[in-house]
DNA sequence: TCTCGATTGACAGCATACTTACAATATGGA
DNA sequence: TCCATATTGTAAGTATGCTGTCAATCGAGA
């Protein structure tokens, strides 16, 4: 029975998945930033980076798809990065409307350095549960990310966002 | 092997922990505003209701401690809440720069109604997963979140939070 | 009692995250 | 070819979530 100082529990709150999700989040990120205060780069930023990395020459939109992230969001962003040197936008050739994304070396190099920081952020947060838990957690966390990804606004689209960057075809 | 399209994998930033963490949480939004869009209550707003409706009286200090919510973020929800009718703010007869919080009848009622609509939000979040793997997920990611808590900005504090407040003593 | 340090709410500023809207541009079908 | 439609980047508006700072107020110790 609940106490008279607590005549309706806040159990609805603490025990729902929302609830629980929003805290990890929050925890997560401050993490990152404690562990990356040196570099100056978000969660976020640092996604982005990366994906360019991995996709030089990449538009806004398709690099939206790419980190599920949305794509008015991402324009600030890539404002701030190429404001801090990291990539460059240039104009497309072939589609006047698009600006494509590249690393600078200075993003480049960035990202060099920063992967350790990165890496212990990361094994910070899952650190307070024992490894084979830790293991089970991520497992039914990409499960249900992927299962559910329909469900959010900006769904993944890993893959086939690049269909159309004249890689193959 | 990696595919000439894909010289540097994304798996660093697919496997990692907070990108689950940012995708989950962006989900589990989603999922709630569209459930709840007849109520135009956010996650945040409808957990400061809860929050009230089980302390009334409190202040926006204890309040930002009870569901983990950064205190200077807290004032601009507190101003829609007023703002939509569903809370009132009073002058502490013992602190003048305390208001404490009170649901109006409007916000009692409102909080009623949506329920239902946030019992099916959280249902949907996890309901891609069997069962079983519900209830583990939702044992681990409480664990981690609570031996995190310290790791947050803003750690939860739920109960001694509540010790000034003068239920007791 | 007086004063110093802590607390409280408010504010400014930055960075996600989402919504709609818009102009410029591209594209596919009649 | 021409036109309806779609795409792209951008912007305005709202809502978290955090960093600071500040004045008013409170409380505890000298």
């Amino acid at each position: 029975m609940p106490s008279k100082s607590d005549p309706i529990t806040m159990d609805a709150v603490y025990t729902a998945p929302g609830y629980l999700f929003r805290r990890m989040q929050q925890i997560a990120v401050a993490i990152f930033v404690e562990e990356c205060k040196a570099y100056d780069l978000t969660p976020v930023q640092y996604a982005s980076l990366v994906s360019i990395r991995t996709h030089p020459g990449i538009d806004a939109t398709r690099l939206s798809a790419v980190i599920a992230f949305d794509r008015s969001t991402l324009g600030s962003v890539i404002e701030r990065l190429e404001a801090k040197a990291y990539i460059e936008r240039k104009p497309s050739p072939g589609d006047k409307r698009t600006k494509l994304l590249y690393l600078t070396k200075s993003g480049a190099a960035l990202l060099r350095e920063i992967i350790p920081s990165v890496d212990r952020a990361q094994a910070r947060m899952l650190q307070p549960l024992k490894p084979a838990d830790r293991r089970t957690l991520l497992a039914l966390l990409t499960q249900l990310v992927d299962l559910n990804n329909e469900a959010s606004r900006v769904p993944l689209r890993a893959e086939n966002a690049l269909e159309h960057l004249g890689k193959t075809s």
